[in-house]
RNA sequence: AGGGGAGUCGCCAAGUUGGUCAAGGCACCGGAUUUUGAUUCCGGCAUUCGAAGGUUCGAAUCCUUCCUCCUCUGCCA
């Protein structure tokens, strides 16, 4: 009972069960670690893996991460975190045809950015499948030299004419009962480059009969002559993810080795794998295990990797870190904040069912994280000029506001106050709507921070429309002083003195798609109607403005976000803004119940 | 009767050794505070756990049948 703090316990989900469960059964507590990865003979010789337990984050390098990764990403970590393990960081690269070092920098960037670390207690868990080909190799030997492996030399389409189908039993290859030896001579000179890509595959021995498909002789290494941007030339055979995979796991002594769930199927025959390489005493017991959860689907955003490529490459949007797209970079170049992702995660759980996330949830975690985080400024986005025709003319004074309402500690700033200011156009209402509590002919509303004003009337140009607000203020009504609350006023209006605003361009970002399903079906279609995602794209999920700015707003870094009060939050932008030009991005406006309830 | 998964409030999601167990979050609806129509704060929000039977003193949790959805036939990962 001696419960101490406000953070509440991390929800419980099954994959801390299991993992609870293990921990408490001591399943994992013999295991050893070299302090690398290895065989088990390596392993076996080295002392206790101080690692409780361990998991890894395992990305193909052949794209931008989006928040699915991101899920996995703290989800991987976060176990390894949670329960004093360790979590990898791990280059799934055995395709040499589809991966580039561009990749792989910008997704250490992105885990980074996350803030997660596959360095600590002296260690560097960052690794590349790659690196394991000699084993791979070695362990196909393995493979062919107790029978549960053979080199097959029918073509890519006889084997899928024979694979058979989803109720058919597939047939047997008539290469199937070639001897160890042939076997071995045929895999060797497929390594030596011998044949032509696709001549011969080395597949598993199973059951061409198998209901489940992945176990009818799977392929698990193919011949292809290409350049991998690691190994080089030095290879002309490459394992599929089928087998690398489970040994790439295997080799660094991964205890909880979690993906979603379309590899489901694909479990059996993992554990068929490392079983014979474990029972030929290749790999240390225990074994890891695959568990499987749902990745995430967001409504009004795309998350597949087609999708994101042909938004890109069409120009829907202006490259991978536009930051209407749900990937890392283009997050990070929005404002959304690590932390906002880490309490979404937290938020939406883990489980295995197939889930459609509102995305009001993920930005209110970010709302969440940021109004506690960042500091209040002032931005007129719709600039509408305020007279105040009883103050002076050239004269001005300061005003003082609070840089975090909740956090006195942070300080205040000053701006400057005069006769002609920028007001929000639409805080002015010649003809007030019903409720409407702001400037109208004849309304008091405090300028924030500054004096009370009472609105007198509006200049119009010759097409009717309001071109400056005309109002006197309240002399003693100036806020901190002693008189400031004299009168009550239900309207405060934020401001920038025209004399000191900073104008700057700022871009509000919207949703990219204006449906919760893009390219989804709706009510009524045809059933035979197919839509397009793109169709779905929302024409107005960029607008580019020049808003008036608080004067210390001029100088801000790159990539220092803020609140612009009563609008939500933006951030200068980390590719355009430069301190004397500053350019904003907005991340995500503030909730606004006004128009909704009362 | 192909295999494998999943079905708990509008959206997520705890709960899975049967007994105050129908948590929590988001959304939503009230109301209080508020120099952001923000935040914060109180209060409301599933007699019901895909459906129907059954076992039991007692079932979301056990059994039976049924329904729905997802997923698997790359020499991709």
């Amino acid at each position: 009972m001696s419960n101490e703090n406000k953070t509440p316990a991390p929800a419980a989900n099954f994959i801390k069960n299991i993992v609870e469960a293990d921990l408490a059964a001591g399943k994992h507590a013999q295991r050893r670690w070299a302090g690398q990865p290895g065989l088990a003979a390596t392993h076996a010789a080295a002392p206790l893996d101080a690692a409780k337990i361990r998991t890894r984050f395992p990305p193909e390098p052949n794209g931008y991460l989006h928040f699915g990764h991101a899920k996995s990403i703290l989800l991987n970590f976060g176990l390894a975190r949670e329960f004093g393990g360790r979590c990898h960081m791990r280059f799934d690269d055995t395709n040499p045809e589809k991966e580039e070092q561009e990749y792989v920098d910008s997704i250490l960037d992105a885990v980074r950015w996350l803030g997660c670390s596959w360095e600590s207690e002296g260690e560097n868990n960052l690794y590349y499948a790659s690196n394991y080909f000699d084993w791979m190799v070695q362990f196909a030997e393995h493979l062919i030299a107790t029978g549960h492996a053979y080199v097959d030399s029918q073509s890519a389409e006889e084997m899928r004419a024979n694979r058979g189908t989803l109720t058919q039993p597939g047939k047997d290859s008539p290469f199937r009962n070639r001897s160890v030896a042939e076997n071995m001579d045929l895999f060797k000179r497929m390594q030596a480059g011998e044949f032509a890509d696709g001549q011969h595959i080395l597949r598993a021995k199973i059951d061409m009969a198998a209901a489940n498909i992945n176990l009818r002789d799977p392929a698990i290494y193919r011949i292809r002559h290409a350049t991998h941007h690691n190994t080089g030339d030095k290879w002309c055979v490459y394992p599929m993810y089928t087998f690398a995979h489970p040994i790439e796991d295997a080799l660094e002594c991964i205890t909880h080795s979690i993906c979603t769930l379309e590899f489901e199927d694909q479990r059996p025959f993992y554990d068929w794998l490392l079983e014979r390489l474990a029972e030929g005493g290749l790999l240390q017991r225990p074994l890891p295990q695959q568990i499987e959860f749902s990745r995430l689907n967001l409504t009004y955003v795309v998350l597949s990797k087609r999708k994101l490529i042909q938004l890109v490459d069409e120009k829907h949007v202006d490259g991978w870190d536009d930051p209407r797209l749900p990937t890392l970079v283009g997050a990070r170049r929005r404002g959304y904040s690590p932390e906002g992702f880490r309490l979404f995660a937290e938020r939406i759980g883990v489980s295995k069912h197939d889930s459609l996330i509102d995305y009001v949830v993920f930005e209110d975690a970010m709302r969440e994280v940021m109004n506690e985080a960042d500091e209040r400024r002032v931005a007129v986005l719709d600039p509408l000029k305020l007279i105040i025709d009883n103050y002076p003319e050239g004269q001005f004074e300061d005003c003082h506001a609070p840089n975090h309402p909740l956090k006195p500690e942070l300080g205040q700033r000053t701006m400057p106050f005069g006769r002609e200011l920028w007001i929000e156009g639409e805080d002015f209402q010649e003809v007030p709507e019903k409720g409407f509590r702001r400037l109208f002919p004849g309304n008091k509303a405090r300028l924030k921070y500054g004096y009370i004003v009472e609105c007198t009337g509006c200049d119009k140009d010759e097409n009717g429309k309001v071109i400056a607000v005309h109002c006197t203020y309240l002399p003693d009504t100036k806020s901190g002083t002693p008189g400031a609350d004299s009168v009550k006023v239900k309207g405060n209006l934020h401001w920038v003195s025209a004399a000191h605003a900073c104008p700057a361009e700022i871009r509000l970002y919207d949703r990219l798609f204006s449906v919760a399903a893009p390219g989804g079906r709706r009510e009524g279609d045809a059933p035979e109607l197919e839509r397009n995602f793109l169709d779905d794209i929302n024409p107005d999920s960029r607008k580019v403005i020049t808003a008036m700015l608080e004067p210390s707003l001029k100088d801000v870094q790159p990539e220092q976000r803020f609140q612009f009060e009563r609008h939500g939050y933006f951030v200068a932008d980390r590719v355009d803004s430069r301190p004397g030009a500053p350019v904003f991005n907005r991340a995500v406006t503030l909730k606004d119940s006004w128009g909704k309830g009362s």
